[in-house]
DNA sequence: ACAAAAAGTGGGATCGATTTCAATTGATAA
DNA sequence: TTATCAATTGAAATCGATCCCACTTTTTGT
C-alpha cells in the first residue's frame, strides 16, 4: 500500500508537502493538484495509526452502553454517532451487559486507544468507584448519573417521569399499584424514588420489586407478583426491557390489560404502540440525549476547567390503552 | 501518560524487555515481575496507535451493516463482536443506512484503519461494483451476496424460506397472496424469487411490491395495497422492518389478522410473538450467522488462497396466529 | 527599485511502540 | 576447567505519518 513518501515521489514534492495537502495546510493550488492526482493514481490511503501516533490526537470517542440490543441505547447510539461524525470524530461502540468487569475492561481499552473522550452509561457499582481524572479523558454519563461523583451527565428527569406515571394511573382510578425496577442502574433507583414519592403523596403503599435488567428476570418476577394472593391492579415498569418481560408474564398468565392489570412504563419502543390499544409509556427524547451528550463532550474538550453540569431532560407521557380507566 | 521508556527506567531494564513482557516474549520470571510491578505503579497503558504502526497488524475487523436499529443486525453484530473478542480482535461498527455513498465512505475508512478484514452487508448497488482485491483486505458478506462477484458469504436460504412461507399459507387455505419486498438488497430479490417460484408452482399469480427498506415506505405501500378494489387475502413480507410497516397499515385500516388479511414474514423480532396470537415468521439463525461470518473471516485470513465459499443457513418457520386458517 | 513581510517548500526530528541483530549470561557437557 | 549452546537482554533501526525550523520565492509597501 502506497505511503506518503511514494505520493511525494510521484508528485515530485517532499513528504512534508503531501502532509500539508492532507491536513489543509498552506500549499499552492498548482502543487495541491499535482499531489491530489498522485494520490488518486496510487490509490493512497493515509495510515491512521501513524497519523494518530504522530499528531497525538485520535479524534475518536468511546461510547460505552450496557446493551446495544436495547432500543433505547441503539437510538441514543445512533444520535451520538451522527453527531460525532458531523464533528469529524469516530466512535468506538462497546457493550458491557451491565457487567462491571466488562466496564473496567472497556475503560482500559479506551485508555489504550487514547480516545478524546467517552460517553458512558455505567452501572451503579462502577459509577460509585469511577475517577474521571485518573482515566485521563473526560467522561459524559448518559441515562445514569451519581449524586456524589461530579461528572457531566445527560439524564432523564426520572423521579418526575415515574411520578407522572403514578399520577396518571391514579387519575385513571387505579390505587393498588406495584412497581418493577432494574437493580443495576441508578436510573432504576431514581424511578423507584419517584414512584414511592408519588404513591406516598397519595397516601398509598408503594410495593416494589427490583430485578436484574433482563426480560427473563422481569418475566419471572412479574409472574410471581401476579400469582400472589392479592395481585396488584396496576404495574409501573422501569424500562422497555423489563416491560417486555411483564407483558410476557401477563400473556402467559392469561391476563388482559387494562382489564385485569393496567400497565405503564418507560421507553416508546416500536412494539409498545402495537399491543392491543397500546402501552402507556414515558417516551424518552433519545435523539436529544445522544446529541446533548456529544455536545457536552465537545464543550468539555473545549474547556476542561468549567464546572461539571448535568442536563436533565423531560420525558413525555404517552397515555395509551394499557392504562385506560378501570371501567 | 507513562510510556514504555518510563516503565523500562522504573524497572531497570531496556524498552525491548518491556515490550517482550507485553507481547509474551522470552523474559525471565524475575524480570517479568519487576516490569509488571513497574507497569502497575505507573498505571501504564500501551499506545495502540504506536503498536499498530510498528507491528503492522491492527487485530481489528470492520463490521458494516445497513441499520443497527434493525434487530436482525443488532443480534448479528452482537454475535460477531463476541466471537471477535474471543479471538483477540476489536470490531469497528458502521451504519450505512442502505446508502451506497456511506458504504463507499466506510470502506475507505476501513482501508485507512488498515483493518484485518471486513464483514459487510452491502446494498445491491455496491455489491455489483465491489472489488475485494483492490480493497486490500478480505471481505465476508452477510445477509446478502451476489451471484456474480465471488466472495465469502454467509446467507440465509432466502428462496427456500420465502417458498416455505408461501407453502405454509397455501396449506392454511390462502390463495390470494401478495408480497412486499425491500428494493435495496439482494435478499429482497431472492425472497421475491422464492415467493414467485412457489406461487407459480401452485399455479397462482404472484403480485409483488418493492419498497424502500423503511417502516414508513412499507406502511405506505401496504396501505395502498389494502385500499385496492380486490385486496389480497394474505401478505408475505420480506423482513422485520417492513413487517412493522405492514402491521401499522393494517391497524390504521382497521383490519384484523388473520381474519381480514393473513400475515407471514421474516425475522423473529421480540414483538412478533406478542401481537395477537403472534406473527408467523421465518426465524433467522442470527447468532449462527454472526459466528459463521467471523469464523469464515478467520479462516480466510489463515489461508488467503482458498476458494471462496458461501455458507447457506436455513431459517425456521414459526407458524403462529397471523397465518391461522381462513376459517 | 529595494526592504520587509508573507507564502510556500524541504529537511530532519519525532511520536511510542516492535523487531532484528548482536552481546551477555548461565547452564551443560566433554 | 573450558568449550558449546540456549536463554535472556540491550542497542538501534523502523513503522508512516506530522511538525518544527530554516530556506527560498513571491508579494507588498514605500
Amino acid at each position: 500500500m502506497a505511503k506518503i513518501k511514494d505520493v511525494a515521489a510521484a508528485a515530485g514534492v517532499s513528504p512534508s508537502t503531501v502532509s500539508r495537502v492532507l491536513c489543509n495546510g498552506p500549499v499552492s493550488d498548482k502543487v495541491r493538484k499535482r499531489v491530489e492526482d498522485a494520490m488518486r493514481k496510487l490509490d493512497y490511503r493515509p495510515n491512521m495509526a501513524a497519523r494518530r501516533l504522530r499528531s497525538q490526537h485520535t479524534d475518536t470517542i468511546g461510547l460505552i452502553v450496557s446493551d446495544i440490543r436495547n432500543p433505547f441505547f441503539t437510538a441514543v447510539s445512533r444520535a451520538v454517532e451522527d453527531e460525532a461524525y458531523r464533528n469529524g470524530m469516530r466512535v468506538i461502540l462497546c457493550n458491557t451487559d451491565e457487567n462491571p468487569d466488562k466496564e473496567a475492561m472497556y475503560l482500559r481499552l479506551m485508555q489504550e486507544e487514547r480516545v478524546t473522550g467517552v460517553i458512558f452509561a455505567p452501572t451503579r457499582q462502577t459509577v460509585a468507584s469511577l475517577d474521571p481524572v485518573a482515566l485521563g479523558f473526560p467522561v459524559v454519563m448518559i441515562d445514569r448519573a451519581s449524586r456524589d461523583v461530579i461528572t457531566d451527565a445527560v439524564v432523564l428527569d426520572n423521579r418526575r417521569a415515574a411520578a407522572a406515571l403514578v399520577d396518571h394511573l391514579l387519575a385513571q382510578g387505579y390505587r393498588d399499584i406495584a412497581g418493577v425496577f432494574g437493580n443495576t442502574s441508578s436510573t432504576g433507583m431514581e424511578r423507584h424514588a419517584g414512584f414511592v414519592e408519588a404513591m406516598q403523596l397519595a397516601g398509598l403503599p408503594a410495593p416494589a420489586q427490583f430485578v436484574a435488567p433482563s426480560v427473563e428476570a422481569a418475566e419471572q418476577a412479574v409472574r410471581t407478583m401476579l400469582a400472589a394472593p392479592q395481585r396488584p391492579r396496576a404495574l409501573v415498569v422501569s424500562n422497555g426491557v423489563l416491560m417486555l418481560g411483564a407483558v410476557r408474564a401477563l400473556k402467559s398468565a392469561g391476563l388482559q390489560w387494562p382489564q385485569d392489570v393496567a400497565l405503564a412504563g418507560f421507553d416508546n419502543d416500536v412494539w409498545t404502540e402495537l399491543l392491543g390499544d397500546g402501552l402507556t409509556v414515558i417516551e424518552q427524547p433519545v435523539g436529544e440525549i445522544g446529541r446533548a451528550a456529544m455536545a457536552m463532550l465537545l464543550e468539555r474538550l473545549d474547556d476542561p476547567e468549567r464546572s461539571p453540569r448535568i442536563v436533565v431532560l423531560q420525558g413525555k407521557l404517552l397515555a395509551r390503552g394499557s392504562s385506560a380507566p378501570a371501567g
